[in-house]
DNA sequence: AAGTAGGTGGACCGGTCGGTCTAATCTGCT
DNA sequence: AGCAGATTAGACCGACCGGTCCACCTACTT
């Protein structure tokens, strides 16, 4: 037998790149257990609620790890506009390295269940929260004043130019906009 | 028999509308039958292609109509401070008359699908297009530089801020953009 | 060694999916 | 009137959907 836990661990990450790529309802469960190599008992056993809290906990996990990724980028940025840039460059690359499959990895299933499904939408909520308090954490590090608002312009930029890059197959208004934005901030 | 085409048309609207609210792969043919009471053998007949052809016409026809809306918006405003403003308040309204169901018309399915399909991939970049000319278009009467990169800016912002709203339930976040966006924007 | 949770393997279920096909029906033309 | 093409009507198809169920195996307890 796996150790404790590992299968779960598995089968969870698992659906959340499924679920990253190609959103909720084109995510079938037999295609996270074949992917897993998980039987559908350990699926239910797991995730008493199935799919729903699946996706939920595929959001959560997903939003965790992205926001810590964020504060890395930012942190390592020597002053404000560096750190925006860098935050534009950590979308586009992942874009590019999988040949613009992996987008967000909550924004399409919270555009396709937000309606639709009060868990999995106060999951998208709270990673999303996460990140803004990121970026508003390090506008204001940066000296930005009015940090919150201008962290939510940020956010909804860079949201927007990753799909938009999505779907023209270019990473290339990710970069734009990140430049863009930069000149909102101050020099060092 | 109904008029001509008349059947084609209303099929193709109620599509447009459930793709918009569901997505592509949550929303199934038996519902936007039953909704737009045709039979499956007018939607095979009108649309030969089946589902993908439905999806990418439907986004063909929400590009070009919001395209219309949006200039129309634009179109009214003074001056780029207040185009920017309506631009943003035209989303916020219908998101909130439609108890934020009805977000971007195009982005729920270009992010679904945009890996999978290339008819619809392509249907929903020229919808993007479409709105981005039409926003650097007014960019460039109001006297903003860069229009097109701005434009970019600008687009980018306002789908993010969009599908924000839709997981918040709340469209204050397009309000905060679009307030913080106008200011890059020189007065009348 | 026997008992018992914890976890796995997979057959099975009703329902719905997108798609096909053929018969019936309408409309305009001659 | 009667033909021809356009359009509708919906039964039907195999595949797959998410979900349930239970027999089974394994590791730890006593």
């Amino acid at each position: 037998m796996a150790g404790r836990g590992e299968t779960r661990e598995r089968v969870l990450r698992t659906a959340a790149e499924l679920f990253q790529r190609q959103g909720y309802h084109g995510t079938g469960l037999t295609q996270v257990l074949a992917e897993s190599r998980a039987p559908k008992g350990s699926l239910y056993f797991h995730f008493p609620d199935g799919k729903e809290q699946l996706a939920a906990e595929s959001v959560a996990l997903s939003g965790r790890e992205l926001a810590q990724a964020l504060r890395a980028a930012a942190g390592e940025a020597s002053d404000g506009r560096a750190g925006i840039v860098a935050l534009g460059e950590y979308f586009a690359r992942a874009l590019e390295e999988s040949d613009f499959s992996k987008g967000c990895p909550v924004a399409t299933v919270a555009l396709e269940t937000s309606a639709a499904s009060e868990p999995i939408r106060t999951a998208c909520e709270g990673a999303y929260g996460d990140w803004l308090d990121g970026i508003t954490e390090a506008l204001r590090g940066w000296g930005v004043p009015d940090s919150r608002d201008v962290g939510e312009l940020v956010l909804s930029s860079l949201q927007g130019a990753v799909m938009l890059a999505r779907v023209r197959r270019d990473a290339g208004v990710i970069r734009t906009v990140t430049a863009r934005l930069a000149e909102l901030v101050p020099r060092a």
